[in-house]
DNA sequence: GAAAATAGCTTGTACGTACAAGTTACTTTT
DNA sequence: AAAAGTAACTTGTACGTACAAGCTATTTTC
């Protein structure tokens, strides 16, 4: 594992687990380097990470500050539901992975050397207090995840399948998001109105990984939940 | 102006202006410390910043390649509607900046040390080939910006002013996304109907100037053009 | 006692170096 | 001619140093 990642993950699982809570400073940079043997350097970068995806605040002349976290669903910089709201969330799977052809539902161009291998799908119903809040559909091509279909996902999360069993990491994304009105069989998933406004949000997810590259389908009730994003420095 | 931002910001220009197009490699690292007089540390730190907001892919042992960018509004983790569809791009001032009391509109708890200060407001529907496709309301403490009121935008551009003008950077953003029905008064318009589906953000944006949060709040038609949103590494 | 200076911390920018690792084109070997 | 090796580039990580600039508590000065 590298040193920045380390670190990162260290602190970012400290901050999750409440060891530090918003408002808390983090130590400085200079005893995290004591702490880790490392340099300024390979610490900032960690930190850098840590604010951009809005878990930390820097302060000049202070010190790094843990940020109050908004309940929103925190999706779009990010990799997955996991770092969501602190409510109950969890996932029943509609339709579990299995081989399709690539479906016409995915809205960015599939990469060339992706169309020619086979296409593994799944849809899953997300749900925070057992209500409904958002429709998943996940495509991706088979070659980079061999046996996949008769794995189980870990603590029910993709993104830590792809990490802790085939030792893939999510690197970049692309998204567009809109508004829509709801199908009739959106809207029954959903538990709403057909004709009600959905957030329609689909996304192509880079890996480290050259040969794979996730593309999902996102429809969202955000009644009671907006997506969020947040973006520092 | 920092070594690293400068050499950000006319890569950007360059990128946007077509000197480097989608698939091009932009000079090696080594060759941009040559040319600006930097070391490898500051020019990768503006590469970095350019490959955050999609403008480029790193390609291990290959070099720097300009991304093709998605005909999209790409506003989530930009500054401004400027970095927009490369299509002829206007703005419509509704409600030109005037004092005002905060509003209630405001999705985001306005600081303490603003709330005291007079509030400026203005609203401004963004066209893409004449369409309407955006409608923007921006809200601010007065105190940080004298005489904002009796200026005129740089370029129509609201961020472009209050950098050139009061040297003031965006440096982070906070937004919550929600899809929702039109009210009469946003359907009217973005000409619409009334019931029609449009996407809602509210953002809340911290700048250089700690006494200055900008609170904005957009409704979007994404029927012909989706907002977009990238992130890299 | 109040104000000013100071010392010691913090983060921010920028310098320079070294080596690992991926890509490419050329050269050597077979 | 094909394959293997190599050299020269590229980016990625990590080291270490230096000074600027912001915050805070203590000390000194008035």
């Amino acid at each position: 594992m590298l040193k920045y990642k380390s670190l990162y993950h260290s602190l970012k699982k400290e901050i999750q687990q409440g060891t530090f809570i918003p408002g808390d400073l983090l130590p400085s940079e200079n005893e995290l380097c004591d702490q880790h043997q490392i340099t300024r350097t390979t610490a900032r970068k960690a930190l850098d990470e840590l604010q951009r995806e809005g878990f930390i605040e820097r302060l000049h002349g202070k010190g790094s500050q843990v940020r109050e976290r908004r309940k929103s669903l925190g999706l779009l910089n990010v990799k997955g539901f996991s770092e969501a709201v602190g409510q109950q969330v969890d996932a029943i799977m509609l339709q579990a992975p299995d081989y399709r052809g690539w479906s016409d539902r995915i809205q960015f161009p599939v990469k060339e050397n992706e169309q020619s291998a086979s296409c593994i799908h799944f849809e899953r119903l997300r749900c925070v207090n057992e209500e409904p809040v958002m429709l998943e559909n996940n495509w991706f091509a088979s070659t980079a995840l061999p046996n996949f279909c008769q794995l189980g996902f870990v603590d029910g999360s993709f993104f830590k399948t792809l990490s802790q069993c085939f030792f893939i990491e999510i690197v970049g994304s692309e998204q567009e998001i809109r508004a829509e009105v709801a199908s009739s069989e959106v809207a029954r998933l959903l538990r709403i109105l057909p004709g009600d406004p959905v957030l329609h949000i689909s996304i192509c997810f880079s890996t480290s990984h050259s040969s794979l590259t996730i593309y999902s389908e996102l429809y969202c009730n955000t009644t009671q939940y907006p997506i969020g994003n947040s973006y520092h420095l």
